[in-house]
DNA sequence: GCCGAATGTCGAAGCGCTTCGACGACGGAT
DNA sequence: ATCCGTCGTCGAAGCGCTTCGACATTCGGC
């Protein structure tokens, strides 16, 4: 028994409240999860006990005894080629929410693997789990599958089949930026993607991202090239001179592609081409991003907080055994700021001249570094 | 009884694998936690079981029983003017350095506030508390000292009595830059620091850098001016911009402000400055990013990884009732790249002309957005 | 060849909580 | 009055694990 007061630890017990309320230690419990009609005298004398005595249920006897941990496990990746602030917000948005509904939240990283999925599920240390940026043919969908635990994915694998998933629809999102130029007059775009990396380990938003892209071209009469594009300042400048110089009358540019943005601005006004009057740039980046650029960009955020809601919030009903939608797209929004403008009218000379400053600008900055 | 077999979840338990190896249940988890002998023939016979069954303890009843968890807590910041990559890197260090602790890791933002300490704490979901960001004058650090668990804290404040932090020293890093480039000839520099929030709420390291590089400045006969930043483009282009108008003898930077890295070198090259011919940078920043920058950037990173294994294996300690430093502060490094030289001879004529470039550049870039 | 100390294993007593069945007390319908 | 159905509360049985003392064995020392 641990009958005459506190823990070592000095935490009161639950029946400790009972003694001190003068109830049955069941009574004090029915009163903490209202899973049983309590008098309202007898509530608010084992209320008043819990608070005079400082009481804090044991959250690991709580766990035995009642088999939910109340703890979901969030599972974050750690390569390159991500957007280290989307994933912040993002597991900023699931533990608040996740907290909303009386959830903790166990941190994983992926480098662990599908060996820490499987020993946190196994040992009922979380009752269910988030796996964010899940590529196309990832490892841990099967997995998922087999552990039975109640899971939410954030990204689309190639077969979500049995599974739940959400996702910003990046498709569209692609498709939106290039309506949104078209519908500026422009007519020939390019898309400045992710790291080739990123395509090539079957990453979901930058191929679905392409995909749209070059599908809203194709329907709305606009050429579009896309190109990958690493993530460092010097990549980015030689992309897109390459690109103005082989292809000078594009003068819409969607970039998908954080770290670019930056470079992608310097290195358009070296080559003399003034954002908004001579390129028009759509960013897929966080608001806080493009608001902080100059020009300000128009941009389609990745509303990292609402799918991180989203997902908690499905998770919690898959929790109750409530039947979810298998995927969940959110439509992505445009804002428009200072970066999209009408198309220059086309200067047939535009070519040349845009070429010659390419080369300026590479040797210059050749001499500088 | 959990007698014949599985629980509901299909899981087998302790039980379950004392049969199948014809021990006891006392023994199977000798074998697991090797707090006795056991003889090798018993050991391999109880292994084999748990890897035929496929046996997880389950997390409850052993944080119940032990009245350990091994779990340990993450409280993160998610405020303004936090560098987030460096949070990142951070986090992700805890996580994998706690793993090979076996332990696990709850994350916790601070906006839930001292009550959600409390409540972790209090209910033994977690055996300790890591504890980032803390400011000069935290309301966390007389809740940790009052709550009594152990607790390791990152960052410094003002009283760390009692308690265990570990930072870089910023304070030296501040005199390191500046050291730097009064080595390099350089005798008028600046620090573009943090945002002012980040000042008035008595952020350590900011204070703490402040100082150093004040410090070392007087004595090495360096002038110096800090100035806080706002972590926009416009705003950093304006501090350099007027820095250059007022003091246009500065030769040397010392930058402590992620996001304004990039503009600073834009600005500069606007102004006509070339780095590091005319003007020296050092940034306070995370190696990647000093590396991705054009010129690559002389830096002193702040090393979040290696911050992050310290504080886990002090917390470590800390649970196992050793004695730890009430302080650790990591030696900052200066790893010298492109973007400082020796400082360029003084031109009595720089002030007038660089006020003058800055004029153009804010003109064009007001007609720009 | 006997004794004490290791060594290896077992059984049982909890850890603090939830939950289930039981059971008075009370009130309305008969 | 009597019976039944609620309502409010209690006691007890675990949840799956760790840990403590006890009990065989075995072994080295003299």
């Amino acid at each position: 028994m641990s009958g005459r007061g506190r823990l070592p630890s000095g935490q009161p017990t639950i029946a400790d409240v009972a003694r001190h309320a003068g109830v049955a230690v069941s009574t004090v419990s029915y009163v903490l999860s209202g899973k049983r009609a309590i008098s309202e005298v007898t509530r608010n004398r084992v209320l008043a006990s819990i608070r005079l005595l400082g009481y804090h249920p044991n959250a690991g006897a709580r766990a035995l005894a009642s088999r939910r941990a109340n703890v979901i496990a969030l599972v974050l990746p750690l390569r390159t080629g991500i957007q280290v602030p989307v994933v912040m917000q993002f597991a900023t948005a699931v533990v608040t929410s996740a907290r909303r509904h009386d959830h903790d939240v166990l941190l994983l990283t992926s480098d662990e693997g599908p060996a820490g999925l499987r020993r946190i599920a196994a040992g009922a240390l979380v009752d269910g789990v988030l796996v964010m940026d899940v590529e196309l043919h990832d490892v841990r969908v099967p997995l998922l599958r087999e552990l039975g635990r109640p899971s939410v994915l954030i990204g689309l694998p190639a077969d979500p089949g049995g599974l739940t998933c959400v996702d910003l629809d990046f498709h569209r999102a692609g498709q939106v930026c290039v309506e949104h130029l078209a519908s500026l007059g422009h007519r020939r775009v390019a898309l400045l993607g992710a790291p080739p990396a990123v395509y090539d380990r079957g990453t979901g938003f930058a191929h679905r991202t392409r995909a749209g892209v070059l599908e809203a071209a194709v329907r709305h009469g606009v050429d579009a090239v896309a190109l990958p594009c690493a993530e460092n300042a010097a990549e980015v400048q030689r992309r897109v001179v390459e690109l103005f110089a082989q292809q000078p009358g594009i003068s819409g540019l969607v970039v998908q592609n954080e770290a670019a943005v930056g470079p992608v601005q310097t290195t358009l006004s070296a080559l003399g081409r003034r954002v908004p009057h001579d390129v028009s740039v759509v960013a897929v980046c966080p608001d806080q991003f493009a608001e902080h650029a100059s020009p300000r960009l128009t941009s389609v955020p990745v509303p990292a907080e609402e799918i991180g809601r989203q997902a908690v919030s499905l998770l919690m009903r898959k929790l109750r055994d409530e039947a979810v939608p298998e995927r969940t797209l959110l439509p992505p929004r445009l804002t428009v700021r200072d970066s999209t403008a009408a198309a220059p009218a086309a200067a047939p000379g535009d070519g040349v001249a845009v070429a010659v400053a390419g080369e300026q600008v590479v040797a210059a900055l050749d001499g500088a570094s």
